[in-house]
DNA sequence: TCATAAACGAGACGGTACGTCGAGTCTTCGG
DNA sequence: CCGAAGACTCGACGTACCGTCTCGTTTATGA
């Protein structure tokens, strides 16, 4: 679930990870997503995360390779707790509990869409995500990074729930599911990104209709 | 077009715009996208861009407030080169020509959508896009700027062509064209910014082929 | 006089000396001898210099290679100053303005002898002082630097003073007036580093007397 | 002998001396002298001489307060070896074999001048002698014990030579032999420390002329 | 047509943060 | 149960850029 593996990654002396301070990686965590709420991301340095969770820089250093790996681990780990708190911690601990199926696909999808929107308006995930996002189109590494434990997960999610309606009958036997999860999220994402129109639950609800609309099987 | 209006905008003494050195400002937009597009936006400072330019700083920072600012003016500028050498300089220079309707909407909206699948596979505008669109992300005065000046000017295209569209029958009456030109360039831009999938010819065909499917009259 | 000339010495851009700020050469010269002899040298920081000094830390970095560089700098400035406090500056601006010469060498020889423990023991010179004598004894370069500019200019003075004290016939013909001079230098300077025992003029008269009684002429 | 003497010295924690390795012992005093040889002593780091030793950096700072005392106790070790290596070792341990009294004077001087020429001269002991001295220099209770324990005893030797001497007639009554004896060993480590001319056995020679003249009983 | 005021190149300045290094302390584990 | 190993906090290092501020040097009107 974390990305902090120096293991083989890091050039120069390996840290024995066993002997780390969890004490300080917690420290490290809040601080970094305090900050950045507060401040931004720009304004947040490693010596202000350093300092605020009573840390030493080098500890930071010791683990993280810069600012934005901190600030990913920060969040997957809260998004591990969010999980973690719902109870609904399956499986392997990637978390993410899947897309309800109630054999009633608007309603399941409207369900998490709404959700998703919330989540983008909570200014505790915003400004996080903003820089996370920021910091993944700009370096391909890091970018990868975040696709493949953060967007491509979620992404899956709706594919999955897409295929059993399919199986159902519910929507077109010859639809591209993983075109439609794009349909569907790929909106909210820029509703949020460019900032000038709200982000609402209407907006979810019509983006879905759409959606829904040229998926459903023909007569 | 551009940004550089310090006349009332800024504090401080305002410069003589009609002084100002032509010479230096195409300098200082090709080190721009010169530097940015070789070494990435973060690590193009405002003192490498005035070296390559052999401009003093100061220059730089009499017309623009930010190494994002000179970027952004630097990609307007380009854009609209690329426009007035397509000989499509119309109206009040704002330059893009909008869609071309020529009666098959199908094959209207395939055009431009393959165009900006083009566009942002070119390693061109790559680099600027991603740096511009990060520091948009980041910092709401700049992202508010960006989205005034080329993403809605880019979904109103869109949208004028769809509202032709349902006048002359081909979609229908109750279609929102709004969320319509959301689903259509959306989920362009989200393959661009994942980066695990390709971005092709077939994929737009196909994002366009399911969202006119939700469009199309009812019987 | 200075030490700072990175002309030819330094790698790297030479700085534009013509443009340096007197004003801060002078902050930097009073904060790096106020620290040292308040706190110590090994206390002394480049940053708490820069801090002081109200300097940014490259403003020191550019013009000297390392603390001891600034501390010898102020160094030479601060004896440069006392001598032209003393109106008896001279010459090439060299400063130094050699030893009296009144017909009488005891009584001239007793009078540099006894000012020199004076400033030995004058405690805004012992700390600076040890402070380059230590580095000069472990960093080769430096020490060169040290003796070149202080040391063997002192030396010289008696050397001097002694060459003509024998051509008057006031000291053997064979005697080795360098070897001399060491002689009534190097004892004075030891007791200072040893610390052990009191540096006294009293102290000093009798390594005079001693080592004059060693010069005289056979009869 | 040796200055590792937390018993009553350094607060916290008393070590247990009686259970203190040897072989540990012997390997710091390897490393330190060994680093300051090659690297110097600014360079030398305790995590250095701990690693290279291959022990805890832990087991040096239990034994001792500081890198300066390592060294100095490495150097009083060498020192003891060596003479103990000349079979000279008497009385309390203190080691030196104090100044032959062959009757002649000036020949008995003389080979001890030689002598310490060649181990100024000596790479082997120059490096850490150097930084002994600097660090005495600089910090008065860590020269105060170099005083006391290296350079004292060294003086005394002189002195009580030179006190035979006295007895015997071989000098002026009323000549002051500590005196004597700074003007012997003085100019001998001030060429060290200032490294312009060298240091050779013909120099010692000449000094000791000068100061046995100066010393030889008025007829 | 030239004087003069501006924009300009250059770059030193006071700062902030970087990423690294080492000091000295504290904890864990193996012999 | 000592000692190696090394992670920890702390603080200074020397570097890179920031954005501001002079410096002469063009340059391009407008008197």
């Amino acid at each position: 679930m974390t990305t902090d593996k120096p293991d083989a990654a890091r050039p120069g002396k390996t840290p024995d990870a066993s002997r780390r301070s969890e004490r300080s990686r917690r420290a490290i965590f809040d601080a970094a997503l305090a900050l950045v709420s507060e401040t931004g991301y720009a304004k947040t340095t490693v010596e202000g995360i350093a300092a605020r969770a009573g840390v030493g820089k080098q500890t930071i250093y010791r683990w993280w390779p810069s600012k934005a790996a901190v600030l990913l681990d920060a969040f997957l780990d809260l998004a591990a707790q969010a999980n973690e708190a719902l109870g609904r911690d399956v499986g392997d601990g990637e978390g993410d509990a899947g897309i309800p199926d109630t054999g009633d696909l608007a309603a399941d999808l409207r369900y998490v869409l709404r959700a998703t929107v919330d989540e983008l308006n909570d200014p505790k995930y915003d400004g996080p995500t903003r820089a996370l996002a920021a910091e993944g189109l700009v370096s391909p590494d890091f970018g990868a990074q975040m696709t493949e434990l953060l967007m491509e997960p979620q992404l899956a999610h709706y594919v999955r729930r897409l295929e059993a309606a399919r199986e159902d009958g519910d929507i077109a036997p010859d639809a591209d599911v993983r075109i439609a999860a794009e349909l569907l999220t790929a909106p909210l994402a820029q509703r949020w990104q460019y900032r000038d129109r709200p982000l609402t639950h209407a907006y979810a609800d019509a983006v879905l209709t759409h959606v829904l609309r040229g998926l459903s099987p023909r007569p």
